[in-house]
DNA sequence: GTGAAAGCGCTAACAG
DNA sequence: CTGTTAGCGCTTTCAC
């Protein structure tokens, strides 16, 4: 034998042994339990069929050496799929992070409402622009449906998929002439309350930040129009912004409502972030909320309630949410057709709005 | 599992759709096309054999028909698999949530890293009492790899796996005997900024949050500790809070060090969400931050320069560890062997500690 | 350049 | 109750 090379170089680990490490398959068990394969298969798959002490002979043996059906081969002879996947579309532009944390908090929601009906989640994150890659998860065989968090702009590519079949359900607004099947809170009532809300608190000029293109924003824009209508305050387009849900949005969003020179004295912004981030600059230049400024936000995030002041905010039911889009996107998978969820919405008073 | 309020009615719709919609695969293309099965693979995977013409009247024909190659088939019979299993335990007495926005952040991370490689994510809770589950997930084949967020108390559940030879790496600190590869930041180093800040601004009585019986905090403590020894300040148990990473842990501690009647002028919280929530009890009971007390947290998720005071606070390199930890699971996989990774860490100064 | 045939790891008739 | 056999949808020698 040659004896052991004296190097200082960190010794280069075996480069065979991932191959070398050969995975055991039912075959192994078989031989090992002196049975067949079917008999194996039988007993792991807890077939009636199957002698009780033979069963608990190779449940044991796989067991003691750690060995699981493969899910792959099975499925595939099984023809079965039992993974969702979740899309989070990404603006390649901005090559936005997943940092909005009502989404991320809804991800958990899906993946508890998954989780709980024995289903993987397969997560992925695709360019808002190549919406198609969504599609391929479902063609490859890969997911038996898709959820997809974010409608944003891209109405017209969702339609196209779901008219070629594919099983999608998206977080978002119901929309004229929709193809896809929709889950989302009821916007225009939550414009409507937080809206009302500011109203009722005696503030009549009250901004609105978010951007009006984003179907869920747009219903929200109408509760909120439809406050001012019922309580008879003259809408201002002035005191509308188009603020995007990135982290810089509140605050450009108050920088070009100041250099409007418009008086305002309330403000409803479509995400806690945006409403964060917009208190956070009203400070910096010397406005207090709720004194000079009444803001409510929009999802409930956790830190909402700590933070300073504690934010009014229109909360969308979380677990729900999972739990319809879970619930939908396997409906369609099964060939089922499905009506559009609205989710209820819902005010919570903290100190933001009120003094 | 709470029940959703609202369910979802399906429209009774034609049971046999989901079965009827009999999915394309490989022969029907070949049948379509006029060649054989083994032309359209070598087409579709752009083998050079191929005869150019014959490829793209295949790759045409595949793409008006919206066929994909069946990945779980290919996978199957190549033998490989490009999944890697992202697994968050969670606590089953509490049943919390997914909750703290660093965690949230760095999945984000993962989910890029990933997909630039080019494989997918398999995302998957788990009870923090059945780490197993996470083994499973690897011998049934289902991922060829697991990172696992958040080390909590399971080191040896963790160590047991990396015995039987699982891939798999932890985001957490690195601990002595440890058999399976963590990525981390420094967070001795971490702890130590902080609280040198803390002390460099004139603060002698820094209490202390964080349940040091988790690694990660456990060296953090240490990193603390080093700090008050190096400026000979006097170690006081009565300032060490043992505070959870949920939400209510913040204020549950800021209860308890007031019961405590010890005087503090100063907090180093290990997440930014339990400074935040410390900061808000403080605020409530009279106490302000930073003229009363200087806090420091740690993480920097994005709200933390939104917040007010703006935290300070020591941030970890979020996209860098993404990276790092899809490389170490890439690596495992491929049976390579591995030392820990130890991520730089950053004090980054804001308002909340400073006057 | 293309096709026929074998087989990836598993399950389910169909026999015994 | 258990084994034999065929085949899930695909890739790849091996022939032509």
């Amino acid at each position: 034998m040659s004896k052991s090379p004296v190097s200082v170089v960190a010794v280069p680990s075996n480069p065979v042994s991932a191959s070398e490490q050969k995975r055991l398959q039912m075959a192994d068990i078989a031989r090992l339990a002196g049975v067949s394969t079917s008999t194996v298969s039988r007993a792991l798959n807890k077939s009636p069929l199957i002698n009780e002490e033979t069963r608990s002979r190779i449940e044991q043996l796989a067991k003691s050496l750690n060995y699981s059906i493969n899910v792959g081969a099975q499925n595939l002879r099984l023809k079965q799929n039992r993974t969702v996947a979740v899309v989070v579309p990404f603006d390649s532009t901005s090559r936005q992070h997943l940092s909005d944390p009502f989404f991320l908090s809804i991800l958990g929601s899906i993946a508890d409402a998954l989780t709980a009906r024995g289903f993987d989640m397969l997560l992925t994150r695709v360019d808002a622009e190549e919406l198609d890659a969504a599609a391929q998860i479902f063609h490859t065989g890969r997911a038996i449906g898709v959820i997809l968090i974010g409608q944003w702009r891209h109405h017209d590519q969702l339609n196209q998929m779901a008219a070629r079949r594919v099983p999608i359900v998206v977080w978002g607004a119901q929309i004229q002439q929709q193809l896809y099947v929709t889950v989302g809170s009821d916007n225009v009532a939550g414009g409507f309350l937080a809206t009302e809300h500011l109203l009722l608190n005696q503030r009549r000029r009250i901004a609105f930040f978010g951007d009006t293109q984003l179907p869920e924003v747009a219903d929200r824009f109408q509760g909120y129009q439809k406050a001012l209508q019922q309580y008879q305050i003259p809408f201002d387009p002035t005191l509308v912004l188009p603020a995007v849900f990135t982290e810089e949005g509140g605050r450009a969003a108050v920088a070009e409502l100041l250099a409007r020179q418009t008086r305002f004295d309330g403000l409803f912004a479509c995400s806690d972030l945006l409403a964060m981030t917009a208190i956070s600059s009203f400070r910096e230049r010397g406005l207090v909320t709720p004194q000079d400024i009444a803001v409510v936000g929009y999802d409930d995030i956790e830190l909402a309630r700590y933070f300073h002041p504690p934010l009014s905010t229109v909360r969308q039911p979380l677990v729900a949410a999972g739990e319809a889009l879970v619930s939908a996107v396997l409906a369609l998978a099964e060939g089922q057709v499905l009506p559009p969820v609205l989710l209820p919405t819902e005010l919570v008073v903290r100190h933001s709005s009120v003094m």
